[in-house]
DNA sequence: TATTGTTATACTCTATAACTATA
DNA sequence: TATAGTTATAGAGTATAACAATA
């Protein structure tokens, strides 16, 4: 009963659902899944010019430039220019996104809890030790693919 | 050292990193990932309706319309009428598509064993049975969320 | 010369609404 | 009347390329 070669399906399945799930709440507020992710990065990486949100969410800057546009208007951040880069934008959380950004962790937080409910403290360490473990392997997979120059994993 | 509050977040962030791989090895073959992705419900439903796709996919029939349109311009599904209702279509792997989706299934197959590679069986066994309840747990917020009538997980 | 962000352009995914042809 | 699929329309995310301002 080897169960490994499950894995991956299982994986894209859950988060696939739980993606979908996030998207439909996030409306709630008036933001998307993209957005979202911008500002969680935001929350994280404090004012930020648009190169390195870019590099974050490894997406394009022009990508950038929409997403914040689009948070602009609604509220959550604003622009303001670099104080040593004239070129540069910093990029940073309203109140609104704050708040936002923090009333979103905690009930990260408490679904956190609920999703492992049941499988007991040792359960959870399991579980994280196997999804860690995966992190790490999928980022030696992928530095091996980048050094033979063809990408390869399916 | 309670983990269970960062579990989501990691099974976001690996989930995530994951679809971009596999959305760059599609481009591989000319696929992108919803395309994939109907392509692989298709191996499962053999000849089925853009209906129930539709279903499958919990996506608008018109957007299946889209990608099928898509996926028959390069070659990987055919449309053919339905035998007993002259409304449907019943879409169909070409042998290229067919073929596609057999090389990718084996693919799945390698890269869940590299993924959980050092875990060891147990290991294995453990994080299949995190994930399954974590799906599970999932399952049941949202069927309360859906009788409450009001979305409401994070 | 290199970097930051923007305008221009284009493609993909997605949705809703209205319509056609069946059932 | 209801269902299967399409046309029409629209918005969001994404990318590349060319360009402006600045480093």
């Amino acid at each position: 009963m080897d169960k490994a070669p499950e894995v991956f399906d299982r994986l894209l399945e859950i988060t696939v659902l739980l993606q979908k799930d996030l998207a439909r709440s996030f409306e709630t507020n008036g933001l998307t899944l993209s957005r979202t992710h911008l500002l969680w990065e935001l929350h994280r990486l404090s004012p930020s010019t648009q190169q390195r949100l870019a590099t974050a969410l490894q997406v394009s800057p022009r990508n950038v430039t929409g997403l914040v546009d689009a948070l602009v208007a609604t509220g959550f951040v604003i622009r303001a220019p670099h104080p040593h880069d004239r070129r540069a934008t910093l990029v940073t959380l309203t109140e609104l996104g704050s708040a936002t950004m923090t009333e979103m962790a905690s009930q990260r937080v408490q679904l956190s809890q609920h999703l492992v409910a049941g499988l007991g403290d040792e359960g959870v360490t399991h579980l994280v030790l196997g999804l860690d473990t995966v992190a790490e392997r999928r980022r030696v997979l992928v530095d091996e693919a980048g050094r033979a120059e063809a990408p390869e994993p399916a």
